[in-house]
DNA sequence: CTGGCGCACTTGTCCTATACTTGTATACTT
DNA sequence: AAGTATACAAGTATAGGACAAGTGCGCCAG
């Protein structure tokens, strides 16, 4: 296949965009340098940029530079049901044990995101099969958690309970040990790994309305993300460095 | 990666202030106070403050100082690119160290997946800023991995180099003690928590391609999954009990 | 104690100058 | 036809100023 110079070096910087390397909106070399990268003219390599340009991958401004045009369709990632769902498929009795029940002054991390002082904190022991699978704790602002009373919180699922309507959560899933209390209730020992993750649910107004963590024995789960699309890169996808 | 200089102090201003490091009202530091501390002229440091004008985060008032915004925007964690992008972008240098680099017979799961007996196997070792953060292992068939040499493996990203088009991808993400090998090139405790993340990439066609492991320290990184739609629970989603 | 003044500090706006970028054109080589 | 080399125009980013205008605060005279 025998192609053009300009030809190859476009193809060259389409895949190491497509690759990711570059998020939208990000500046790419300038032309003198990519002129030098390739070794070829900066002719040429304008001809390269020009062809990314009609195809709507980049976009340069006179006196700025060429960069990567707006976000290519970022996929959201698919998840699986819940698992309460899959228990119960699989014929498995779920069962959910109110620990705690209280008004709490909101510790620092809850009341930066709810924004609140005082918050209703529940603390559940969850068992799948009569096994302790998961310990939750869930921040809800007092003007929500006023209406909420032990026996529903234990019979009912909290979002069926909320006043509002949710809309969409983000949810960061971490590695810790077992602090002793977990350790105690979900029957492993202290500092075996745990699943620590931490969700901040939103109203659909967008306004964060719970703040959860879920703590699971490592020997019991596994977070699985399903990624229906090409990625940029081989590396677990939503990953980041914490400080 | 190459990037404004106001851009640059834009985003870092911005992380800062939705890091909640800055209540609402709270005064940043003035403009010349700000220029000092990121070396940059008040031209420049002031184009910065006006980008987050625009996003409605801060606002100023002449002869007073800039102020985060009545009403930050929650906005939703944009989310993040892979792991490269998010270094290069806070301009740390990541490096890839191949540890081993040889073709083996398939573990069991690895022929499970990708049905063959013989795969190349490589073991990396990730860096950033000098610090490893990642052990890497991929496997990869035979027939794609013969083409491959070590030195193009150390210098390009993997799904570079396959000879398919890569299509999706399915990520499970667990937690485990740190073994001794790992412990050692992590620099972290032996049985100390780890993120242990196996990933299943997949051609466009929906064969697997490659099987790669990512084990990361848990003191270093974290999770975080967007979901932009209302969930049937408050539950993690993505979890699963495991055999 | 109070009102008013001035000082120190802030943002808002302008300027010049330099270095770098893309946009465009032309001449020349392979 | 494709690429190289060169030159110049026009736009942008940044540094380093200067100055106007607004704010907060302490000090001083009354």
């Amino acid at each position: 296949m025998r192609q053009t110079r300009y030809q190859t070096i476009a193809e060259g910087l389409r895949t190491e965009i497509e690759s990711g390397a570059y998020a939208a909106g990000r500046l790419l070399p300038s032309e003198a340098e990519l002129s030098e990268r390739y070794a070829a003219s900066r002719v040429t390599v304008r001809r390269a940029l020009e062809v990314l340009r009609d195809e709507g991958l980049v976009d340069s401004r006179q006196g700025f530079g060429w960069f990567v045009a707006a976000d290519p369709v970022r996929q959201s990632l698919a998840r699986l049901g819940t698992i309460e769902a899959q228990l119960a498929q699989e014929g498995i009795g779920s069962e959910r044990r109110v620990l705690d029940f209280r008004f709490v002054p909101a510790p620092p991390r809850v009341r930066q995101v709810l924004g609140c002082d005082t918050v209703l904190r529940v603390r559940r022991l969850n068992l799948a099969d009569g096994e302790p699978f998961a310990v939750v704790t869930v921040w809800c602002p007092e003007e929500y958690g006023a209406e909420l009373s032990r026996a529903a919180v234990e019979r009912s699922p909290f979002y069926e309970l909320m006043g509002v309507a949710l809309g969409g959560a983000t949810q960061t899933i971490g590695a810790t040990a077992a602090a002793a209390s977990e350790a105690d209730l979900l029957g492993v020992p202290v500092g075996s790994p745990v699943l620590r993750c931490e969700r901040i649910t939103r109203a659909t107004s967008g306004e964060p309305v719970l703040v959860s963590e879920h703590v699971f024995p490592a020997h019991l789960t596994e977070f699985v993300v399903d990624l229906p699309h090409a990625e940029a890169s081989m590396a677990p996808s939503g990953l980041r460095l914490v400080d």
